[in-house]
DNA sequence: TTTTATTATCGTATCTTAAACAAGATAATA
DNA sequence: TATTATCTTGTTTAAGATACGATAATAAAA
């Protein structure tokens, strides 16, 4: 079937990541064909003539999941004669970080849908590469955090210093100090404050605070590509 | 001549680093066809079916070069489809960093060659986006250089701290303080002293170090890919 | 109303790391 | 022997990271 392959086929993946129920969790989706059937793997597809790898990375992206501003960059390429059985397809790999409330319409596993949201720490078996692809993005968003506020692409608006806190607990997998995460953060400008509070629960309200979307952009400039 | 193209290219291409003349310097070779003809270039070429990516641009490198040990990266791959006229030639860029005395046979500019060394830091105008290529090359290599010792794969197996810190200045294109560069370079355990000193010269000689090899072999495991 | 439980908020002491900075030691040469 | 150029070394200060304990605000329970 896949016999007799002249020359390469380029495509396109993405790691999405997003924070759902306390998790850090990834999509992924079913395979209905071969080669991999049945078995789970990320999102994918090709790449348009007209198309910038950005372009066809956000474009594959918002079919599956409907979103439009995400943090979205690319990972590495992937072009092992051996990671595609039968054939020689090269992946640009990309990864992703959207907000929970804008992809809500996504299930989650159980209800046996062929697109899900699986923590990203007990992956199922992954078709191809992909268990690599999605090890080397929790890699490279851990670095990035070090440096880039990313964390706020995951995200509501307006968010508790908690919150905060609880995404970069998520994405380093460890706990860290309530007291010096807070001067840490604060000691930078990348927060404003508002002057609202949580109305919700129990317990004492938290104040809520926004990235600065200036300084967002400014920082942009940072990063070379 | 380019119409009609109904499937993406894809190529790699190598931008070679190398200390020369007390200079950093970026290997570049002259188009001899269309499009671009005439003008600079980084080298670069086809992927083989049975080539993984690291060793396609591994072997482009040698033939270039003729050098085998040497750092190689992956460093982006560029898609835009106005990158190459009238084709989409998507390319997967690498780095590399060779060792001057390695690559002795490949002349300078002056003698006319179509193969040269050229300054990192004063371009000459370069073909497709090879500019952006060997820039974001530079970034990359500043930012590799904090973490991890590859400065080594630019010097010969032994050397004294001054031309080590030396490769430092040129890649970050800044000077460094003498005191507190030997103190952060021995604090760590990267270095070997040995027991040789520079015979050379007049004036005081300086110790040889080595880099240690079982420890270069462990920092490996940090990298990722 | 009082108590209790829970979370939010604030501060200080300590260690580590980065930055700034000056003088003596060695070998060749004149 | 004096000169010269390079190699080698240490201290002080500031800033940032880490560890750790106490108080304030609120809602629920008593």
């Amino acid at each position: 079937m896949f016999n007799e392959v002249k020359t390469h086929e380029l495509t396109i993946d993405v790691v999405v990541f997003t924070i759902k129920d306390n998790k850090l969790q990834v999509l992924i989706t079913r395979r209905n064909k071969e080669p991999f059937k049945g078995r789970w793997a990320i999102p994918g597809g090709y790449i348009r003539l007209s198309e910038t790898l950005d372009d066809a990375a956000a474009r594959i992206l918002k079919e599956k999941t409907d979103v439009d501003d995400i943090y979205l960059e690319q990972l590495y390429t992937f072009g092992d004669p051996l990671r595609y059985p039968n054939a020689r397809v090269v992946t640009c790999a990309y990864f992703a970080l959207v907000k929970a409330e804008d992809v809500e319409h996504i299930f989650t596993r159980e209800q046996g849908e062929d697109v899900a949201w699986h923590n990203v720490y007990s992956l199922p078996e992954m078709a191809f590469d992909h268990k690599k692809i999605i090890e080397y993005s929790l890699y490279r968003t851990r670095e990035r955090l070090e440096y880039f506020p990313i964390s706020y692409k995951l995200l509501k608006d307006k968010f508790t210093l908690t919150e905060l806190q609880r995404t970069y607990e998520l994405i380093l997998n460890k706990p860290l100090d309530k007291r010096n995460f807070r001067k840490k953060i604060l000691s930078g400008t990348m927060l404003i404050e508002t002057d609202e509070y949580t109305k919700s629960g129990s317990k004492r309200p938290a104040k809520l605070y926004m990235f600065d979307p200036d300084l967002i952009k400014s920082k942009k400039g940072l990063m070379f590509v």
